[in-house]
DNA sequence: TGTACATCAGTGAACGCGCGTTCACTGATGTAC
DNA sequence: TGTACATCAGTGAACGCGCGTTCACTGATGTAC
């Protein structure tokens, strides 16, 4: 039967984000289309009325997840005081590292997405413009290097998480937030 | 048929030498038993007269992998004038980024064992041999933190070698390489 | 404003396919005598 | 040293299963008049 526009776009969100959250947890391979669509309270055939394929939803929940993961930096961002410190804090943290499904769509997906090739230049696209706000946002101590000052954060910080995510060992993964925080914040 | 002993040994080690290259490069998941047999030489059946399991295979490739990318430290170690950045140039090198099935096992699977849980206490006790032995074996600018300052190399590391495979775009990958090698190499 | 009908998002059965795993069978090797 | 036979790695067909995708059908909505 036919539905309202308004509720047809609500699912369509609704997908977006279910998506969005199942792909960072889980990896994009290992979640189903019918997964997905339970998640949104729907059944399996319904999908191919929101998205021409799977591969065409990995795209738009890689999108929704890069525009998400963005609030993140915009808080920090708007720290009047240390906002560097702030970025530091809400993603070095425990919790970040134990909410995949919310978090940084590169410490989750970026090995997939190098893989799969599709998407790639999203990544690329997201990651020009972090490193162009983390450049002119924070305060750098040593001048003429921002943009270098700033890649190794970034690599840093991704690298970090997902190391934490993946040694078991509860000790040694607070250890490599909390070194990698120090020196970050140190310089 | 039954085949010599020493034939057997001879194609097991095969089966792991071809599971720890396809693994790394295309991710556990994605990599079929029927490949890596064919990788091998061999049929699918013969599979479990080697493994109990394709879980079983992929903890054992994983050590295998360890174990492989460990020489890579020995080298850099065993450089007598600089083995920090020999160790740097190595690892943040565009043919490492772009030889992913011989190359670190962390910046190739993290993601994924992370995930999957069974593993994750071979990577940590890798994690933690290697940053024994890089505290020790090389030289630290700041003295008191040289464990802190080994967690953030190698989290900015893996980091940068993963966003180097996520951005498809030449340019900005070999940028995110070379800066964070400058970047560590400073230290 | 009321009526007739085309639209199309959602349902659930069905499709072919490749997966991990099992199994009956083969036959040279290694062992017992 | 020679003979008889148990072993077991490898082959390839077959298993059940879940995947992505397709399809006939439904029926309230939105549109045309």
């Amino acid at each position: 039967m036919r539905y309202p526009a308004e509720e047809t776009a609500e699912k369509h969100r609704r997908l977006l984000n279910v998506a969005a959250a199942m792909f960072r947890e889980r990896g994009i391979d290992a979640v189903s289309v019918s997964e997905v669509m339970k998640g949104a309270g729907m059944t399996h055939g319904a999908f191919y009325s929101h998205f021409a394929s799977k591969e065409d939803l990995a795209s738009a929940a890689i999108q929704e997840a890069i525009e998400q993961s963005n609030t993140t930096l915009d808080q920090a961002l708007a720290d009047p005081i240390a906002p560097k410190e702030a970025y530091l804090d809400a993603y070095l943290s425990p919790e970040h590292r134990d909410r995949a499904q919310e978090g940084c769509p590169l410490a989750a997906l970026a090995i997939e997405i190098g893989r799969r090739k599709t998407d790639t230049p999203l990544l690329a696209d997201h990651v020009k413009a972090l490193l162009r706000r983390v450049v002119a946002g924070f305060r750098w101590s040593v001048r003429g290097s921002e943009r270098d000052q700033a890649i190794l954060m970034t690599s840093a910080m991704v690298g970090a998480i997902i190391l934490s995510r993946a040694v078991g060992d509860p000790d040694l993964s607070d250890e490599i937030l909390a070194a990698t925080r120090r020196q970050l914040a140190a310089r």
